[in-house]
DNA sequence: TCAAAGAATGAATCGGTGTTCACTACTTGC
DNA sequence: GCAAGTAGTGAACACCGATTCATTCTTTGA
């Protein structure tokens, strides 16, 4: 024998993973995922395309890779705000509110995530986190059922419901111009009065 | 001069873009806008694939009729239902149960319709008709605000979240998987409360 | 220093579709 | 029937980006 991969090496290849996949999360930030070529990606993340292949199968697995971890981290954000003690309803406007601020402030990646048009692969993995936002807000209609703060209804259906408003109110309009703030206390007002939380 | 375009040349020309238009509505209905190549639109229509470019400078424009013929026929149901006399949320709920139901009947048609990824000259369509749809629910948020039915809210921005609710509660699920008809009056009842009808 | 093995490269390949166009078939008016 | 002009054809082309792979560059342990 003479090479064998060692600890240095690891930590090169890992950190070059980290920089394609960062390289393409920026791209799908800043032009979406339409154009974003493996070459593209590979340009930003200084290595040859073919390199690309040495850390993924192919490119759905890298984008989905980059859905994911995006995504994740966007769900993650309003879970926490909505875990927060208060009532239903507080708890609600603040999941909305967090929502809605974080994909005014990068549009673009919003509507990569939510709405945009993705290969089958990538498609997957976004219809498994559009489960996860369906999942947290089916839980706080739970909450709110349980304690009688809420009126009777399916949670599931409600929750994605809820989801669907919140994207089509925020997300698709952002794609075509420009962001208006106005429309989130609008919005939370839709979301709570839609679930039948009082205030 | 030798050759005049008759009469019943054109009515041959017309049947034969009509069959056109009728067969890639067909395909989109049962397989989705993804995999329906010119050719094999061609092929349901009975006519070589050039032919399809006599009638149509591109894939683009085809696609675009189709879309926008088989949209403003489900608008149209909707805003018939919804013309008809009654209160605010009488009409809200008959708007909400035509277009549950017109999905319902034809969910992979209402896919490729509302959420389904496709061309930007198509998309653009798209985009005409969603402003369709916000426009014909912020007409009934109009009346309802005017007729103090409905508590003060941004006719815009709740009608958008309602399309939204709609197309994510309806049309997606049923993308992957089968219909639920129970989510009907789930969905009319979402709706109702989400713009603040009483009943 | 050197051989062995892996890592990196990027030009070439490949596959899939929209589109074209040289050609055939048909229609028309004389 | 015939010439002029149009409609119809479908194989060939063009394009584009994902993927491959023969080659070069690095790293390793002796």
């Amino acid at each position: 024998m003479a090479y064998r991969r060692t600890a240095a090496v690891q930590e090169r290849l890992d950190a070059t993973r980290i920089r394609i996949v960062s390289a393409a999360h920026d791209l799908v930030a800043e032009h979406g995922y339409a154009g974003c070529s493996i070459a593209l990606v590979a340009g930003a993340a200084e290595v040859a395309t073919g390199s690309v292949y040495r850390h993924f199968p192919d490119k759905g697995a890298l984008f989905a890779e980059v859905f994911r971890t995006s995504t994740q981290r966007e769900v993650d954000a309003v879970a926490a705000a909505s875990a927060l003690p208060g009532t239903v309803a507080q708890r609600l406007s603040r999941a909305v509110e967090t929502f809605a601020h974080r994909a005014l402030a990068s549009p673009r990646l919003a509507y990569a995530l939510i709405a945009e048009p993705v290969d089958p692969r990538v498609e997957a993995e976004r219809l498994a986190y559009r489960a996860a936002w369906t999942d947290l807000f089916a839980g706080l209609v739970d909450d709110g059922l349980a304690s009688g703060e809420l009126p009777g209804q399916d949670p599931r259906v409600s929750a994605a419901a809820a989801v669907g408003a919140m994207a089509q109110a925020l997300v698709v309009p952002l794609h075509h111009g420009s962001a208006e703030p106005h429309v989130v206390p609008e919005l939370t007002a839709f979301i709570t009065r839609s679930l039948g939380a009082s205030s």
